[in-house]
DNA sequence: GCAGGACGTTCAGCCTGCTGACCATTCGAC
DNA sequence: GTCGAATGGTCAGCAGGCTGAACGTCCTGC
């Protein structure tokens, strides 16, 4: 596999996925010490505070609902959640961390290799990081259409 | 759904493959118009000069070779790209477009809504293309190591 | 109390990405 | 010429996205 052939040509879309696709690999395989990937990990670090149920989570993430379904199945395969049906509403599943999966959450927190890694990349990250917070902001608006 | 919940205090990993999940879906809801999506698209694109070989188009997009073989799989099977095997190199298979598939790319290209919205969302465009940009030869060169 | 709608989750199927393994062809050294 | 390495593609299988459709549960209005 050879460099970019002068990606400041392409359109910005074409930008943003190959970004996020090369951050995803790098992060992946530092997760990937924990029997993780990015999916996860998110997953994992929005249970730290209490459990929640899977469309909670689904739309912390910004993914549909049989997305993060099939997340958490491969996350409660790997023994690192446990998903209950609710006693008070028995149409949701309440998901919670288990002991390894805090484990390895907070292990792969603290060495948060790849976040330090874009730091050296991007000199001036506040400013990328604004624009694509604003991104963000507007096309969810868009997709979704739900005012303010 | 729901709007995000304060995108501002993501990681930058998290930033940017959201905003690169929310710009597909915006695009590839555009192309599929002419039956087309983000990757076949930036396919036929790559083929409106010429004819090229698989693995040259994988690496002008900076993906493995197997997931370019599976796209144009698709793109063959609907009709909007052809594949040859070299008579020079047997090895190689030629792809090229088909009548069909510059009709689309060229309709689809002319009428470029996604890159328009993505303009009127981000003020500073240039600064954002800047990072993402340098963020791609920096992860790129590491992932692939190669010099220079 | 019951019927219909809303809600939360899952199933089936598609697409793009990845890795690992395999096959055919070509090239190069001997 | 032959054998082994390099090259170009494909197959199998996994993962995270998506859509559309189904299912059980809850709620609400009558």
């Amino acid at each position: 596999m050879s460099q970019p052939s002068d990606p400041s040509g392409w359109a910005t879309g074409r930008l943003l996925s190959t970004a996020a696709r090369l951050a995803e690999h790098a992060w992946d395989a530092h997760l990937a010490h924990w029997g993780l990937n990015h999916a996860g990990f998110a997953v994992l670090h929005l249970l730290s505070g209490a459990p929640r149920s899977q469309r909670e989570l689904a739309q912390a993430m910004q993914v549909e609902d049989q997305t993060m379904s099939r997340v958490l199945e491969r996350l409660e395969r790997h023994g690192q959640v446990s998903r209950a049906r609710s006693t008070h509403d028995r149409r949701r599943v309440e998901v919670s961390l288990t002991d390894a999966g805090r484990t390895a959450m907070v292990e792969a927190e603290a060495d948060d290799a790849a976040e330090r890694m874009l730091g050296d990349v991007v000199p001036d990250r506040a400013e990328l990081r604004a624009a694509l917070v604003a991104l963000i902001e507007d096309l969810s608006a868009r997709r979704w259409s739900q005012p303010g």
